[in-house]
DNA sequence: CCTTGTGAAGTTCTTCACAGCA
DNA sequence: TGCTGTGAAGAACTTCACAAGG
């Protein structure tokens, strides 16, 4: 679903007001009737012979999705990747905001990294208490990332993006993603080695 | 699968030499049956009353996924994000090799960055007909990714792993992967709006 | 005439549960 | 006894196809 609001905003960019679910559908590579039943799920948003008007549609989207405000988001670990999170300026444009970080590493203590000053993981909790977030984002070594978690989800934290390359084990009511290069890679190389027949 | 080879390599490295389901299971967060199942697609690795030989079927899983060799990448994509990618130490260990780095910015062509001379993305049909790879990186900006991503499948790439946040179009005989942390996010603000009943 | 919304049919994925073997 | 491999049952998801509405 985040998928057909970005591509309903690109529509909108373009100056397009209404679009089938047979166009949108080839925008983001799925069938017309599954758009069609996902859109329904949450309303009757569509015109017979018509289609969808690209700014009502994406205002409901936004709004459904919750897309349609800030979130503010916590880092801990400010290695070479977690300094790569803190640079990337993707996040801001979509209303993901880092507004602090965390590291172990006393080295790190108290610098300035892209804006943020570096707090001791030991103040997680007693930070997190002051000034809550609502999503996490994990970018510590493997060894430590279950310990990390553990504690964000203790502190109330009920999303967590997961850069790390270990499957940490989180309460029912708390999602988890995770960003792993090497395991979408190693994903492909399957159908790879078949069609090579190597 | 490459989910199971990464646990299963976790429990080696423990010194574990026998793995039930079950136990497997618990580790990656799957249902015991879903690994049976999984694993006897494959063949029959298993002895009953005891479980799974985790050598043996680490080394088999590795032969099936494609794992246990090298494989050559290319990326395309200097910027801020590209150099991260290069910069990334993950892909080396698991047989990852990124072999040539491309931008379009002629402040960008002929520098070192991690190690590789940057080209030309004018370039790319003849460095990669003259060296070719089996994965293409894309980190380019969201405007040129479709072109890029074309020029590489023209090349004969069939396994892509998109940085930008554009649904690209390919072949049905090449597969892509999309690393997308924003949509991630998204896709997570939904259960959470619903939780926070906001 | 065009396109939605939606039951029905079809397909794929997941769990159940147990025979069979170490 | 313990755990695999696997058919059968069940659940979830996807496509089909069409009535109804603009």
């Amino acid at each position: 679903m985040p998928l057909y609001a970005r591509a309903l905003a690109a529509l909108e960019s373009q100056g397009r007001f209404v679009v089938s679910s047979k166009e949108l559908g080839e925008a983001v590579a799925v069938s017309d009737a599954q758009i069609r039943k996902d859109l329904a799920y949450f309303g009757r948003f569509g015109k017979q012979g018509r289609g969808y008007d690209v700014q009502k549609l994406l205002d409901e989207l936004r709004r459904i999705l919750g897309l349609n405000r800030q979130w503010r988001m916590t880092l801990v670990g400010t290695g070479r990747l977690g300094r790569a999170i803190l640079g990337y300026e993707g996040f801001s444009p979509q209303g993901f905001r880092i507004v602090h970080a965390f590291d172990s590493d006393v080295g790190m203590i108290g610098k300035d990294v892209g804006g943020l000053t570096v707090h001791s993981t030991e103040d997680i909790e007693k930070l997190l208490s002051e000034d809550p977030v609502d999503i996490g984002i994990v970018a510590v070594p493997a060894e430590t990332a279950q310990n990390v978690i553990d504690r964000l989800v203790k502190c109330g934290i009920r999303a967590i993006l997961n850069y790390t390359p270990v499957t940490a084990h989180v309460p029912d009511d708390v999602q988890m993603k995770r960003i792993d290069p090497v395991l979408s890679l190693q994903g492909m190389t399957y159908h790879l080695k078949a069609a090579s027949g190597a």
